[in-house]
DNA sequence: TTTAGTTAATGTAAATAGTACACTAAGTTT
DNA sequence: AAACTTAGTGTACTATTTACATTAACTAAA
């Protein structure tokens, strides 16, 4: 535990919850904790936010010091208040959260986090303070969004069959979907271009690639078209 | 302006946007601001939060301080936290939002208020800060809550005829509903008791009083039925 | 080279929900 | 008795949702 610096505020912190999908599950980014309190426990990576500084762009900043991982577009989620939810003084928590690609990020453990991992959501650790709670509130509303936005293209390669995008949506939402609907529902959209590609090397029959349209995405968001998977 | 007392978060502020419904249109309650800094606007409701108060509570306790409004359910919205958004010192405030029936509450303008009153919607006063960003974003989570949930029963006489219901959420849509529509909708979702009773002495044809099935809505919501509006 | 194994791809019928739309009924007031 | 005001009602059309099973294409193993 070490003292705390007059550039920040002392009573607000931002915790981040990075969702991930590596193609199998969703995962979740973790930071083993270098210092009091709960050292050593894995936890939410998260920090103070400094008196010159956005919430937006703390939240940016604790993460990439804690984890390396930068340029992850995070959205706030909720703040989290109870009296005693930090054990050495009243800290309220704003936490934020993004779904990413795994294997797009290099993770450098730093600031007070000495490792940094993914961990499926299936098998969490023990995690310190609130933050199974915050956990939850965020992965509840990533259910939601991914229900009524095209969320998630990006966590694919830059081509991928449907069936790969229907996994990606399973693993999220935590159900299987129905493979017709699914297609039938998501080609209807238009937010994806046909690349009149097949898969290679596959040992069975090979499924067409897709690719996200973003320029169209970028068309119909502008229009207020309301997506619903 | 006066000294932050030590039993307070001198970071952290709450703001309260509350909607009220008088049978006309929309309101929202805004008190005068006492002291500097923006001495004499009309603001939003808004406070600190003690070292030992939960956030809820600690919306709850400001409300009644400055309106003498109590026993209001409020939920939480979004965490505001420009750099500059309070001139005197870096504050980042949490809002809270409610959707109430006016002639319920007697205002009392207390703490640092002045004068506490309703202003439609419609016709705001300039507001202090990022006061207007605060209240435009609570407005768009209460119309897309509304349209998902049976909400604002409560803000109708006990009894009341389905027109009443029509307006209070046209009030909120800030748009027109189809008369046949709305009726045919409501009446499904099963949550209205038709009272087998008319309105009295009004100038035209009686319409027949319904009341709230908070019982049998108590029962959907936990078998996770989901409303539609 | 045949067979087994694996995943891709496809369509339809039925049910449900959404939308647009106009007239009659029942009171009160003049 | 006529005029006014709001209550109350149904239908046809379209779009969306859901459940569901077979054939196609390719590889690997026998």
């Amino acid at each position: 535990m070490r003292e705390v610096p007059a550039n920040i505020l002392e009573s607000i912190s931002i915790d981040c919850v990075i969702f991930g999908f590596d193609g199998q599950g969703l995962k979740i980014l973790l930071i083993r904790r270098k210092y009091e309190p709960s050292e050593g426990a894995w936890a939410l990576p998260g920090g103070f936010i400094k008196r010159d500084e956005n919430l937006d762009d703390a939240a940016k900043r604790i993460l990439k010091d804690l984890t390396g991982a930068h340029d992850i577009y995070m959205e706030q989620v909720h703040a989290f208040g109870a009296v005693n939810r930090y054990p050495l003084r009243r800290v309220i928590t704003i936490s934020y959260y993004a779904l990413v690609k795994p294997e797009h990020f290099s993770l450098i453990a730093g600031a007070d986090a000495d490792r940094v991992d993914w961990f499926s959501v299936k098998e969490m650790p023990e995690l310190p303070f609130d933050h199974h709670s915050i956990l939850e509130y965020a992965l509840q509303k990533l259910r939601y969004k991914v229900r009524s936005q095209p969320v998630g293209f990006e966590l694919l390669p830059k081509k991928f069959s449907l069936t790969e995008l229907q996994s990606l949506y399973e693993a999220i939402l935590g159900e299987e979907l129905d493979k017709r609907n699914f297609r039938k529902k998501i080609l209807k959209m238009k937010l994806l271009v046909d690349l009149k590609e097949k898969q290679q090397s596959v040992a069975h029959r090979a499924a067409t690639l897709y690719q996200f349209d973003s320029k169209n995405y970028a068309i119909m968001q502008e229009k207020g078209v309301v997506f619903d998977l």
